[in-house]
DNA sequence: TGTTAGCACTCTTAATTGGTGAGTGCTAAT
DNA sequence: ATTAGCACTCACCAATTAAGAGTGCTAACA
């Protein structure tokens, strides 16, 4: 950056805008009449060589005009973006209708942010780190089915249907779910221990066998959470934009989007990054992503309190509008924040 | 069909066959030698002008060979398709683990389903039809806040988190469930009225606002419930067959695949068709969904007892090896007959 | 009468060519 | 330091050509 002067600046920040705006390699005498430099379209072929020599631009052959390299991009939406102000109120709408699944929710937050962009979108639910035990309940269905019920901290909730061979009274059920809550509340799923079951079981008599069960449903239920869950939408958009919509690599990114694990590691390396403000570009062979190598990745970390973190994302062209997209997300951020705050 | 004689059919057969493994326009020569009927490329032409003029097959252009109409393939389908046997081995193996959540199954249905057949699959979770209510609790998880479990004919469950102003002793809450379940057992939403819920509302006396928002919850875990749940997989495959992937007709297909909601037409209707073993195959234009119209979609309704019903599709190019899919999608159902017997 | 060989014809596909225009790099003049 | 001017490059397009596959038709044949 110190090797560039204001001019070099000037003329680098013009070059990307119009590549943005146009996806189609831009050249001298464009940026001498788009810019209030005045400077001939010969000045600036000069400088965009220097620009050239110095990484920031890219000819794609040889008389064509400049394209925006990774590292210019870097560079603008690191010192040269202004964030406009975005307009979503269409997104406020929405969001605030009665969503009180949150799958629903996400997928609403996911389909209306591709609408309003016009890229991918993907957001993960939120991640459940102290993952205790608030709340056991067996209930008897019917004469064989008893209804297990575990409610996690964070509110999160699983079902399990368990098929009995004995018939329980209403009293035995009352005692093994006290015994249940009171030995397993509160704690997490490391701190339930061998002894702890084996003094269970013990305690429950001829129905040690329904405590292995719930136990084990227990285990499930926490670890399920661990497989993140991720919703996209949105998809098609790529299509929108020629550089990425090539049958390789469309199908490539639609395979990533489809098989939602291949996104963690986004999620993962998105939440790792602490020293944020909650907003990060990945740009090209940046992404931890592969098959979006070339892309551009812009991720937020939302919270919905008691450390529930969540991470969305927009994936587009690299030519993507930053400004825009970084807007969204903020707008989003804070709405996300309102929900939650509105919901307890 | 009775136009044709057995030559001709013969000839036909050999047009599709030859069609549907190489995808090109299959000209005369090839047939003469690939049909053990011993005829010159000659006589093959005439029959093969015949056959034209019928409608089963069709000159892409002027001296191209020839490919199957939409007609060829119908009748292939219906007389023509010796159905091998399929090798699901793998299919079995993945499906027969521990599955106990439904839409862990029936996503892991859907993939495998898509990774064996090379085409784009989905899965429609089972339809319940006779919504009655089986079993109702209300349970205090802290202070302020009730779980609501819901159990509908079928098993399904729904849970809703409540939070409630009042503090609620145990006693109260055990005459609330007694309350609410003797009323509402077995009753399927229309048969629950307004006098009903009035006369709950009175004999709850100050917790009538819980009891109505039970009632909410109630009708929100069954109403949920109609805009049924589509998993899809696959979908990328569809770039495996150039007269597909380009981008105008895949990412309309992508599309469908994504707005799930766009499938239910196709659900519908392959519900609705109930005089059939099971399968389905829709050719072209025959489609219920008009974004599949380049491709054939082959059908099949799953029963997983108690009238769950439920739909599997297939949806690749026209020239779609039929013998394998509908292969896969008998021993698929046997499966899931199976695993239906196995789990209750 | 059904079958076949032969041939002219059609049409797609791929490779080649030439022209055009956008854009560059360089030089010399300002 | 800036600019005008000019030769040059290269993608893009359209037109041309050649090759190949496949057809339809006719005439000969069994």
């Amino acid at each position: 950056m110190q090797d560039l002067d204001e001019r070099k600046i000037k003329i680098l920040q013009a070059i990307i805008r119009n590549y943005l705006e146009t996806g189609e390699p831009v050249g001298s005498r464009t940026i001498s009449k788009y810019t209030d430099l005045n400077l001939s379209s010969a000045t600036i072929r000069n400088e965009m060589a220097d620009l050239e020599e110095l990484g920031y631009i890219i000819q794609p052959h040889t008389s064509a005009g400049r394209i925006p390299s990774d590292r210019g991009y870097r560079l603008y939406v690191d010192h040269m973006m202004e964030e406009k102000e975005r307009e979503v109120e269409e997104m406020k709408g929405i969001l605030l209708e009665k969503e009180d699944k949150m799958d629903h929710l996400l997928k609403q937050v996911a389909k209306v942010l591709a609408q309003n962009t016009n890229y991918a979108t993907m957001i993960s639910a939120p991640q459940i780190h102290r993952n205790k035990l608030k709340f056991i309940q067996l209930s008897r269905v019917d004469a064989h089915q008893l209804l297990t019920v575990i409610v996690i901290e964070g509110n999160v909730i699983k079902n399990n249907m368990l098929t009995v061979d004995e018939e329980l009274d209403d009293e035995t059920l009352l005692k093994l779910n006290i015994l249940l809550n009171t030995h397993l509340n509160g704690l997490s799923i490391e701190e339930i221990n061998l002894s702890m079951i084996t003094a269970m079981k013990q305690q429950a008599g001829i129905h040690s066998t329904i405590v292995g069960n719930v136990i084990d449903t227990v285990a499930d239920a926490i670890k399920a959470d661990e497989d993140l869950e991720i919703y996209t939408s949105g998809t098609n958009n790529i299509f929108k934009y020629p550089e990425l919509a090539d049958n390789q690599k469309a199908s490539e990114l639609i395979n990533t989007f489809e098989e939602k694990n291949l996104l963690n590691e986004l999620v993962e390396e998105t939440l790792a990054d602490e020293n944020n403000t909650g907003i990060q570009i990945y740009i090209g062979d940046e992404t931890p992503v592969q098959t979006m190598k070339d892309c551009s990745v812009v991720t937020a970390t939302y919270e919905l309190g008691e450390g529930m973190k969540g991470t969305i994302g927009i994936i587009g062209p690299k030519r993507m509008d930053y400004d825009k997209v970084v807007g969204s997300l903020k707008t989003l951020m804070h709405q996300l924040d309102d929900l939650y705050n509105k919901r307890e």
